[in-house]
DNA sequence: ATCAGATGAATAACGATGTTATAGTCAGTC
DNA sequence: GACTGACTATAACATCGTTATTCATCTGAT
């Protein structure tokens, strides 16, 4: 039984790798099961053995977005020692994240399926993807690089930007090409943080 | 001839409307050509007579969308006089907006099909609805209430912030009850704003 | 070692969807 | 009054998600 579970469980793994592939490849319409499992070398029966249906696969993959996003951002700040450069380190890496997988973050902040409510194991692997910039904030709160004392409201803003940022980049409605893109991003960084900053040292402008 | 274009045009906009209830009554999910059908009177070629095929419904549905959203900004922004409260009057349309139609909001702003590319004229109807609040920002910029210059990188920034606050609370990523959030989208605004507001008067600080 | 029982996967079938092909209907024209 | 043309309704097709059935494989006890 033990072997069986194993193979069961690097089935659903490869499933779930195999239709975040899909979906960043084709796009959304061509996540069929029948490709899937043409793909995985199964049947479009493992689905509904292992995830119940197809929105359960779904439900997978929206777990294991976010869980690597938190890794993502985790691994990112990991080993910056200046916490505000850590801070800038993290949302570089949001964006980043995003843009390697534009399908599946539509997947995570969209919502592709309206009855799809994330189960709420589903919604703690979101909210623990949040930790580590709240994380970040707080080691700029002790340090004095933030002020304002709300590291979860600060964390928020900067996430509303983030996301701001990156999503009307992938609808299209950020002009100019990468460099420009990805300086109006890191603008938009230091414009958020600017409430926050200690009064004594007045932020430098922002470039461009 | 001109009875027959009237005709059709009219149930153009009929299927664009009926689909736009059915986004928001039921979801994507439900918007089948042959429940649009049924519920407009007619049979699933209409679609592909006035659009081509669904994905053309659904450009039409997203034209529809930014222009709605447009003219709202419009109406909210007109006979406000103060500059600045113009400009909040202008964020809190937009969440409204939002709001009351997620499904279209998503339509808009996520990508359902990877092979949906807007055509220059949804673009051009986009990007007008956006021009209202670059027009606040010109006000606010001519009236001194706001410093900085950039009238474009102001209004994108702010467009960033409220867009982004938006998605997280339709994703579920806001916590509290409607009071709360829409507090919190307020405060945000505030925040936006921070960092072009003339330093002679330093703002207030944000409520809770 | 063998066999009953069970668990999971493969095959085939069903309803529904987007789409296309075919036939029908009605306006305006000579 | 037949005709052309545009638009619509009906029907058929390929494919999708899903389910029912059958088949294979593994487990555990005798």
């Amino acid at each position: 039984m033990a072997a069986v579970k194993a193979h069961t469980a690097d089935l659903a793994t490869r499933l779930v790798d195999e239709a975040g592939r899909v979906l960043s490849e084709e796009g959304a319409v061509s996540l069929t099961l029948r490709r899937l499992a043409g793909r995985t070398g199964t049947s479009t029966m493992a689905v509904y053995t292992l995830f119940g249906d197809k929105q359960g696969l779904l439900a997978a993959m929206y777990r294991e977005g976010y869980a690597r996003l938190g890794a993502a951002l985790d691994a990112a700040a990991l080993g910056v020692d200046d916490p505000l450069t850590a801070l800038a380190t993290l949302g570089m890496a949001y964006r980043e994240t995003a843009l390697a997988n534009p399908h599946l973050y539509d997947l995570m902040f969209g919502r592709p399926v309206p009855s799809f409510e994330p189960d709420p194991e589903a919604k703690a692997v979101a909210d623990a993807s949040y930790r580590p910039l709240v994380a970040a904030v707080q080691r700029c709160l002790a340090t004095g690089a933030l002020v304002g004392g709300d590291a979860e409201r600060t964390a928020l803003h900067l996430w509303a930007v983030s996301h701001g940022m990156v999503s009307l980049e992938l609808a299209g409605h950020i002009q100019g090409d990468a460099a420009q893109r990805a300086a109006l991003y890191t603008d938009a960084l230091i414009y958020a943080s600017v409430p926050f900053l200690p009064p004594e040292q007045p932020p430098s402008p922002p470039r461009r």
